[in-house]
DNA sequence: GTGAAAGCGCTAACAC
DNA sequence: GTGTTAGCGCTTTCAC
């Protein structure tokens, strides 16, 4: 492997003329451009590639930009890391894979951020038990990092996330529109500490209370579990037409929900969205496709990434900002109309 | 940041003893046990990470695993990432991120792969034009390579990606289990070089062709759009119910093919399965939630992640191994059935 | 058993 | 303008 040793040899001149030359720090009132000419050919017919190990450890930074993820086989972490990357890139600056299945021993995370001298760190949908391990030594060794969709209220980090509040608006404000008043809401675990279905739903009851349909306020868990969501929907379909709480409508938490609640009820023999509406949450890339095409709430996922690693590198000229603020960006989101919605039947 | 030299200078032992006790070499006839536990508590009361871009630099290798992708939007490729970053983490290897949205300047990646003394690289989805830049690169530096579903038939990689043949094959005979004969095939492209559009193809119509089912034969083309593989649906069901190219039966060549054929026949009227029976591939988390839940071939994508990097590192003690061999291997696929196929109706 | 010293490939003061 | 020199933090040979 040619190193700038061999170049410098090659063109007659020192190695740190070669290094200055190689930064493009030549035109700084330096090397002449005959030598700059030199060195550059001589570079190129050797064909050499510049070690950014090498790089990295002298100048102690690594322009490497960690993604510590808890389980990267869904759709939206896998947008969220494509918007990361192509930001990335444009600085050039990489993305590390971080993480493990379950969350088994985030110390050895942080271990491997410390080691690799990482430049930033994002982390996706981390719980707090993880991060509450997690903060310490972030803190200590000043690695700048921005939280993702994370599961619990956190203090000490950026915090992106999509505008939950305002998208669950849209959705049933889109119900209220098409005259459903029985709407209720399936949103995911009842855990205290699932930030995110947590604050969605509560986003319902507000709604519903400003609408003045109190009386129709109906929050069921599914507890991320298809089965169990189909025993709630079937639950909620098989109450008497004139309760107050068997719905005309269901607004779902996320698509993969409202893509459950749709198949229960044609099992039921309940059509949607003749007798049914359902709206979901997130404008998967399935969600265009499913029978019917899921009205729903598109999220910025690949703009979530790029805020990410914007945030991350916006201090001056690209050097990562340290940041001990407590601060939180919600991203707009978008009601995207299809064909899971309709007016409510007479 | 704490370095061997603290920690020395704190135990009163040389940088070098640190290194071999640090590296757990100790046990070789060499460091006392007494040094041995002076210089672990010096370490860990100093706080010591080590600096692996430096140790990187000194051996020359990395232990680090470039993963390039085309476009890391989808499903499948995140869960083939996150087969592999498992893998990778068993042996202290990291994923590291490569990769454009479009397939601009493949040059530049494969300068990043050297730059950074990459151990290997996985390439998925890569296509022809794509790999005939980075072969001769990749031979020249020694970049072990394996490539995952690659578009193109390729010379000089592993090449690793599900048993296509196998996967079309039990999809149809399930169909023809059913009593269906007219069974019509949807694929992507008509593409010369779509390697894995036009395998599936083949293999229909050959195990159309063993079955007696000539005359049945009939590929579509999707070319990856939703609008076009749709008008094909509607033409391909608008044909006379006595035309042998009337389908009873669609296979597709994806689950998000599926998705749109479906939804096409409910929405002429047709119902699935009872008028039609329709098959996926891939096996996508919205398969089993669709409406009917989908009758497809699971892919294994997780484990062809983690092959790729096993293919990557399979040296002895984990030293990558140079690999000039072009070989293919072709992982089991498995036929998952759902509600989306139904015996035909006479 | 342990330490001194020479690198790895590069950057960056500082001198000329 | 260019070269010398001293690192960066680590591994590794070789001598004691």
């Amino acid at each position: 492997m040619v190193t700038i040793t061999d170049i410098a040899a090659k063109a007659g001149v020192s190695k740190a003329t070669v290094s200055y030359v190689l930064n493009e720090r030549a035109t700084a009132v330096r090397i002449s451009e005959d030598t700059r000419q030199r060195v550059m050919e001589a570079a190129t017919e050797l064909g050499y590639r510049r070690n950014e190990l090498a790089r990295a450890v002298t100048t102690g930074k690594s322009r490497m930009l960690g993604f510590w993820v808890m389980e990267s086989q869904h759709e939206p972490v896998a947008r969220v890391l494509a918007g990361a990357m192509k930001e990335a890139n444009l600085h050039d600056y990489f993305i590390k894979m971080l993480g493990f299945d379950n969350e088994a021993n985030p110390q050895r995370i942080i271990e491997q951020c410390i080691e690799w001298r990482l430049a930033g760190i994002i982390t996706i949908h981390a719980s707090p038990v993880a991060l509450d391990h997690l903060h310490p030594q972030i803190e200590r060794f000043e690695i700048p990092m921005v939280l993702v969709d994370c599961q619990g209220p956190r203090t000490g980090s950026i915090h992106i996330t999509s505008d939950q509040i305002q998208g669950v608006r849209l959705a049933i404000e889109h119900l209220v529109s098409l005259g459903h008043r029985k709407i209720a809401y399936v949103t995911g675990r009842a855990a205290e500490n699932e930030l995110l279905s947590h604050r969605r739903a509560e986003a319902y009851q507000q709604v519903m209370q400003e609408r003045g349909l109190d009386e129709h306020i109906n929050v069921v868990y599914g507890n991320w579990d298809t089965a169990h969501t189909e025993a709630e929907t079937r639950r909620l379909l098989s109450l008497p037409q004139d309760s107050p709480l068997r719905p005309t409508a269901i607004a779902c938490w996320s698509d993969l929900t409202a893509m459950v609640v749709i198949r229960t009820a044609t099992q039921m023999g309940i059509r949607v969205p003749e007798e049914l509406s359902v709206t979901g949450f997130d404008d998967l890339a399935g969600a265009a496709l499913y029978n019917p095409p899921l009205t729903t709430v598109s999220q910025a996922f690949e703009e979530i990434g790029s805020t990410a690693v914007r945030r991350l590198l916006n201090g001056p000229n690209g050097t990562p900002v340290k940041q001990k603020q407590c601060r939180e960006e919600v991203l707009p989101v978008r009601l995207i109309v299809r064909a899971s919605t309709a007016p409510v039947a007479n």
